[in-house]
DNA sequence: TCCGCTGTTTGCTCCAGCGCAACGACTGAT
DNA sequence: ATCAGTCGTTGCGCTGGAGCAAACAGCGGA
């Protein structure tokens, strides 16, 4: 909640990204790895704007104050393009996000947030790929936009089909394409 | 659908941006009116990013392809500048409304879009605020992420309750503080 | 003036998903 | 070994709102 003006560049574990609704609702951005910038929007534009984050395993990252920043940016061309590059990727992946969260139904989001989160942090196991940091159900509702026990239903219901494999914080994906088919099937409504 | 690298200010008229889900349902990005800019985001970023813009009213506009602003943004820094700052505030609002989109009901959702739509382009009647273009609940079913049947019916009983009043395309606010009210208040859930 | 088109209303039905409560399972601390 | 705290599961009831159909209204053109 406090100002917000720094430019940050993870260099280890994981973060989440989050935002609280003016009632303590709580939802979840983006959860970033290794070598993903993130706070920048923030030192670009309004730096008084509320986004929390939280590491969700010891992480350490790189930071510029928004002093140093802003005259990087103004002496470095290329980095202000650099930026303006980066910033505008950003905003398409949250204009296609907003987009799935008004047209498609739990079911479908859910799955796309699961091949996103292995997408970005998958790891080879024997019996599919994990998702290699520790991720509860009530975080994927808040990814998605329902409840923990819509999320909960769903993996049950997905494990009982063995296309995943689920445990306290863990998450394995067994059959990936089956996802992708709930994923992208385009009739079924 | 085209490649869509040029930047524009609009200087007269409306225009509605619109993007297709991939089974052809249409949501409405944002309306936008003389001064706005538009189309930044593309030539700023991946050009081919698939977003529609329509012209509500006969509108007109100041373009630039992307050659141009590539050299312009090369050569003027602060325009890149200007550039970042823009898009980042562009993000954050989107960012609000996704949030939104996320954690509300329709009727709030609603009634939101209604006071936005008012405040970008509303005019004085003798009985309110009219929103000065032609709008149908189909547009502001896919503002919202909902459909126009659920519009028609919230707009026919907050007419009944004396705050709007509306006809074929055009909708006027008698009572904006009770929309206000819907949109803001915390409790009810 | 009549016709056709497009936008709107409204009754009805149905179900996805929310919310709650109660219980069960796992984990880490002492 | 025990206990407390957290996380996950599942049955149940309920409702917001989607989806459809049918009728209606306003507007513009011929």
């Amino acid at each position: 909640g406090d100002q917000a003006d720094v430019f940050l560049v993870l260099m280890a574990g994981r973060v989440k990204l989050t935002q609280l609704t003016p009632d303590g609702q709580q939802i979840v951005l983006r959860l970033i790895g290794p070598g993903d910038a993130f706070g920048g929007v923030g030192a670009f534009g309004d730096p008084t704007y509320p986004i929390s984050a939280e590491a969700v395993e010891t992480a350490s990252a790189l930071a510029w104050n928004s002093a140093t920043m802003r005259q990087l940016l103004e002496t470095q061309n290329q980095i202000s393009l650099n930026a303006l590059r980066f910033v505008a990727n950003r905003y398409h992946d949250l204009q296609r996000r907003y987009r799935q969260a008004m047209t498609e139904r739990v079911e479908r989001r859910v799955a796309r947030a699961l091949l996103r989160l292995v997408h970005e942090a998958g790891r080879r196991v024997d019996e599919g790929v994990e998702i290699d940091f520790p991720i509860s159900r009530q975080d994927i509702a808040e990814m998605t936009g329902t409840t923990l026990f819509s999320v909960s239903r769903l993996l049950s219901a997905w494990e009982e089909r063995g296309i995943v494999k689920s445990g306290r914080q863990r998450i394995v994906l067994t059959k990936p394409h089956a996802l992708v088919a709930i994923a992208e099937h385009i009739s079924d409504r």
